[in-house]
DNA sequence: GTAATTGCAAAAATTTTGCCTCATA
DNA sequence: TATGAGGCAAAATTTTTGCAATTAC
């Protein structure tokens, strides 16, 4: 466990937001300014094989990270992007079967994709701004 | 709707392996040697904008076309990495609501992992040579 | 005929790797 | 001190983009 290391670690446990690797180097980079994108990168995917944090293919050709290696379910917003974790928990039955497939089927990974509170204000907002335009019409 | 557009289309119809941009590629060029990469992208992004077919992050750094826009769920192998549709439909409830999060949810997606047949049989093919192994010893 | 699309090639974005140096146990 | 990890830079991989030529409607 080197210095590189635990402030990785830490920095992942600080957020909740899911950041790329390129994110995660810049939140290192204010404590350990010498750190390397390379040290970073080869980092996480350690701390992901030792289970300490999870790798994200959820945003589209970027992996994300997650520093809270339990099971747990995301929503993502389809406009913004942002990832966030759930906190009810949606279950899903027939995991310890083999499927139709041939498959032994050892876990699973549910995502919900919507709107974020954020995104949804803004959409309003646009809305009232069009109401509005068409009024003056 | 350009030729390539069409091929491109049939092709990913053709089959259900999920494949990658460069995949597609490859399986156009057959029909349509001139092709290039460029295109082969832009309409795959074009196509799933409107909903002819999915794009599929679940394959750590690049995107997944899936043939059939339905929503339907995925089995993962976590050796090969391959993706197979999933012939049994675990249901998931609470998407339209609002989450504790703020989130107007529009939908979700899930995806089982585990091993594929072919993986579980070199499984045992390595179990039984190191069975062997041990006996010698 | 006009607007949209292609092919090609260059660029951008993301991730991986080689190699030498430095830190850690 | 030896082993493993880091820093840096180059390379590899995947995706996007600009532009002139071509195609679809």
């Amino acid at each position: 466990m080197t210095k590189q290391r635990k402030v990785i670690l830490e920095e992942l446990h600080k957020v909740t937001s899911h950041p790329t690797a390129d994110m995660v180097y810049e939140m290192v980079r204010k404590r350990l300014p010498h750190i390397s994108l390379g040290t970073v990168y080869r980092n996480l995917e350690d701390l992901a094989d030792q289970g300490e944090i999870r790798k994200l293919s959820i945003d589209g050709t970027r992996m994300r990270f997650d520093g809270n290696p339990e099971e747990h379910t995301h929503i993502r917003c389809i406009v913004c992007g942002r990832v966030d974790d759930i906190h009810f928990a949606p279950t899903v039955s027939m995991q310890d079967s083999i499927s139709d497939n041939g498959y032994k089927i050892l876990g699973h990974k549910l995502e919900f994709y919507g709107k974020c509170s954020e995104c949804r204000k803004k959409d309003e907002i646009m809305k009232a701004k069009e109401k509005k335009r068409k009024s003056k019409d």
